[in-house]
Parts: structure tokens; C-alpha cells; sequence
DNA sequence: ATCAACTAGTTGCCTACGCAAGTTATTCCC
DNA sequence: GGGAATAACTTGCGTAGGCAACTAGTTGAT
């Protein structure tokens, strides 16, 4: 948990630095960004994020009012929506890009080796998939 | 991230329901258990912990206002003091031991192999030690 | 068709905590 | 040994975010 902690706050303060948004928000672009012009459910954001659905309608009043994301009512159910980059979404998150990475390597990546990179990272995949589960 | 998120998150409802305390401070209570009678500096407390000084500093506030822990001058510093677990601390920390215990393995190392748990604990000892540095 | 049970997202309330500035003690340099 | 620079906590302030309760919409059973 130190650890994580550590690398959190310092890719935290890298994220700031690359794109003048908190990490858990840049988070949030880059799930848009892969989701593509289709846009994703809240609920379904909230999932793939580290926040809980009360923290993410927060978040994406937030990134909605400097417009990098958009709010559109759902086709398929009324209650719902969809959430999508806008075009300066993307390029936010395409300027932010070699900063991120960067910061991966130099807080997190640099200091693990090959093998352990993959350790981590399939069993990390795991616990996550085992916890939205 | 994701999955450090979710870890934490369920250590600290395993945290609550063991001992009524949240993850960071019972983690807390832990450090202060391995530093013995002798007692930490709040500095040393802080850098083997998830807090900032400042956290540090309430979180401290809260465990000696239920006498979990207590604050002492420092003998040889006039600005530091030394803090140590109470009894009644150090009955706290025991009776929360094999909840917490079970909850690192059903939230965590059930669901990683050995070598993966090895891989892990020494990458991120590493991140931990980097990053004190 | 209606009503109950569920799901999607939002909001009120509250707390934890980081940052930066403040206080007090220490160290070190001359 | 006196004064600047540094270190150890603390505190004021601001914000993020979790929980639980709420509203609105959907689904399914009769």
C-alpha cells in the first residue's frame, strides 16, 4: 500500500504537470479515448475507474464544464447517458500523452524488471477483474 | 491503479470490520507495534506510512483521543516527541490481527501464485524505498 | 395494464487529507 | 555565543470523494 501510494501521488503530480488535470481525471480521458466516438455509460466508466459512481458524476461535472468531455442522453434507455471525448478531449489527452508515459517509466516502470512488469501486470488484471465481479 | 484501489478499498472495510478502524490508521497501530516500547518519531511514522505530516498529524490526534496511542516528549529533541501504542493499543492491534490477516488473502494474495506474490513484494519494496529517498 | 422490484444517475452530508504558511526548537557557521 | 538557515510538528484552508438517501425510468410478473 506504501507503495502504491507513492507511485500514485507521484504520477498524481505528473499528470498535473502534463495535462493540468489530476490523475484520476486524466484516467477517465484516456478510458473515453479507448472507448472511441461511441462514448460509455457512466456506470460502466465508474467500473474501469478508481471511483465510485457518486465520485465519478463529480469528475465528469467537472471535465464536462472545461468541455473535454460531453454529456448525451442515452438512445436506449432514459435514465441513462452517454459520455464521450469532445475534439479538444482528444487533443488534451493526445498532448498529455508523452508526459504520462514518461512519468509511468519514471515513477513505476524504470524500477521493476521485465519480469516483473508482467507479474504485476497480469495479476493485477486479475484481482481488478476479480473485484468488479 | 485500478486494482490498488479496489485492494485498498476492501482492506479498509476488512479494517473497519476488525477492529473498527480505518485501514490507514490500523496500519498505523502496526508500525508502532514493530517499533516497540520504545516509541517512532511522528517523521519516521509518516515516511513508513500512506500520510503527509499533516495527516500524520490528525490521524495521530484521533488514535490518542481514543488511547490507542500516546504522544511523549522526546528526550532529545525539545521540538519532536515520541509516539508509542498503549496497552490498550497494543490489545487492539492483536485482537485485529486474524481478521486482517484473512482479509490480505481474500482480497489479495488468494489471488495471485507465489511467484507472483514474490515478484510483487520485491518490486514494490523497491518503489517504496526509491521513493523514501 | 398495473404494480412491485430493480437499476441509473444525482445530491446532501461529512470526513480525510494535501498544501502552504506558521511556530518553536536546533544546528551550524563565524 | 549569536544569528541565519534548517528541521519538527501544527493549523487554516480548500477540495475530492464515499455513503446513503433520493428521483426518475425500466422491467417483469400477474
Amino acid at each position: 500500500m506504501v507503495a502504491s501510494v507513492a507511485v500514485t501521488r507521484g504520477m498524481d503530480r505528473a499528470s498535473q504537470a502534463a495535462s493540468g488535470l489530476p490523475l484520476a481525471e486524466h484516467h477517465l480521458l484516456a478510458v473515453l479515448g479507448e472507448a472511441g466516438e461511441a462514448g460509455i455509460r457512466p456506470t460502466d466508466l465508474a467500473r474501469a475507474s478508481t471511483l465510485t459512481k457518486s465520485g465519478l458524476t463529480r469528475a465528469v461535472d467537472r471535465l464536462e464544464s472545461v468541455r473535454l468531455i460531453e454529456r448525451r442522453t442515452c438512445p436506449t434507455d432514459g435514465r441513462g447517458q452517454l459520455i464521450a471525448l469532445t475534439a479538444k478531449g482528444r487533443h488534451a489527452l493526445r498532448r498529455a500523452a508523452p508526459g504520462f508515459f514518461r512519468a509511468v517509466a519514471s515513477h513505476f516502470a524504470d524500477h521493476l524488471t521485465e519480469r516483473e512488469i508482467e507479474a504485476v501486470t497480469s495479476a493485477f488484471e486479475r484481482i481488478a477483474a476479480a473485484d468488479r465481479a
